[in-house]
DNA sequence: ATCGCTTTTTGCCATATGGCAAAAGTTACG
DNA sequence: CGTAACTTTTGCCATATGGCAAAAAGCGAT
């Protein structure tokens, strides 16, 4: 609830009708929020671990787009918005600890509590700018310099995520990877 | 004003009072909508041409994040809507011909037409959408693959961009960007 | 502690791309 | 036309990263 109170005053009648409509819950590394070619029918907040959004491209390698930590907002919004087939998995990095939302109960809470868009629309805004402050790795720049742009951009994270999941971001092989970090030391 | 229609109906009146807030403007090649640590005053749309998005990185390299082609909404929207310094430039790559507004004009219009914020909800939504479609390079792929995947995002563009500037966009040399294109031929 | 499983590191060689500089091709303009 | 300015192609060699496979390290369950 705190996460909500952050963005926006909630009276304790609004408090409680959130609470009904949430559910704790947790989910084991590896665990699935969501699908590639299933409707995301849930909408998340981390209360605690990592969870990563990823995809596999046309030679079956499996990819990661971007990871989504601590307080974060944790959605396919294409997808849950529109009602159609996600194109990405979004998967737990480490174990997590989330509060989800079904499809049908965010509309409800949207459409009952005066004042929940608003606050929807920060948080929204927040994660919209987060992702542009986390912007994808850029291709113009080489492996070292997007793997020190990577503990920039998400601090602490680092010695949380494997090896192989980091590399998949960065564009490069594991084993590269493994490489750069013994450069660095 | 056609472009308007595409998304919603305008009464007479309306169309009016658009086009009298707006201008139409000529930008030449190298001109510039809006510059890094300005704030970004003007909200546009292209009818003829293609413009890009690009900024300078630690080495002074210049490098592009995406081009914008006919018909697309042409805006740094964090910049305009938050009114805060632009981190990146908005450059005419060829002769264009664009539908401007002024912020002012901008706010006028969503205060005063009943209607033109679904509009522009709508036009946002796309210009989402399409900049999702035409997502940043992946690292992960290799140059080439890079290249053919630009060409499928862009059709028709490859033919009216300066190597110099695609190049940055894939995050290649511009000669070796000249020599994946000979290998492919 | 020990075993089995997963993750990370390393070695060796192949290859894509970069860096630099010059040549060739294009375009604009007097 | 002819020249200058820009854009694209090419050559040569250096280097970062990949591919593959094996070794090493970490970790959980018994």
């Amino acid at each position: 609830m705190n996460f909500f109170l952050q963005f926006g005053s909630l009276n304790p009648q609004q408090q409680e009708l959130i609470t009904q409509k949430a559910q704790l819950t947790h989910f084991k590394k590896g665990d699935y929020l969501s699908e590639a070619g299933k409707v995301a029918n849930t909408v998340g907040f981390i209360l605690e671990g990592i969870m990563r959004v990823c995809f596999y491209n046309n030679k079956g390698e499996e990819i990661t787009r971007y990871f989504i930590d601590e307080n974060n907002l944790l959605v396919d919004l294409v997808s849950f918005e529109n009602r159609v087939p996600a194109s990405e998995y979004v998967e737990a990095v480490t174990d997590c600890t989330i509060i989800t939302f079904s499809y049908a109960n965010w509309q409800y809470l949207m459409q009952t509590i005066v004042g929940f868009e608003i606050i929807m629309f920060k948080i929204t805004q927040r994660a919209l700018q987060q992702k542009i402050e986390r912007r994808t790795p850029l291709v113009s720049e080489d492996a070292t310099t997007r793997y020190l742009s990577f503990m920039e951009k998400y601090p602490g994270l680092i010695n949380r995520i494997p090896l192989s999941q980091l590399a998949s971001y960065l564009g490069i092989t594991q084993s590269s990877l493994s490489r750069i970090r013994k450069g660095l030391s």
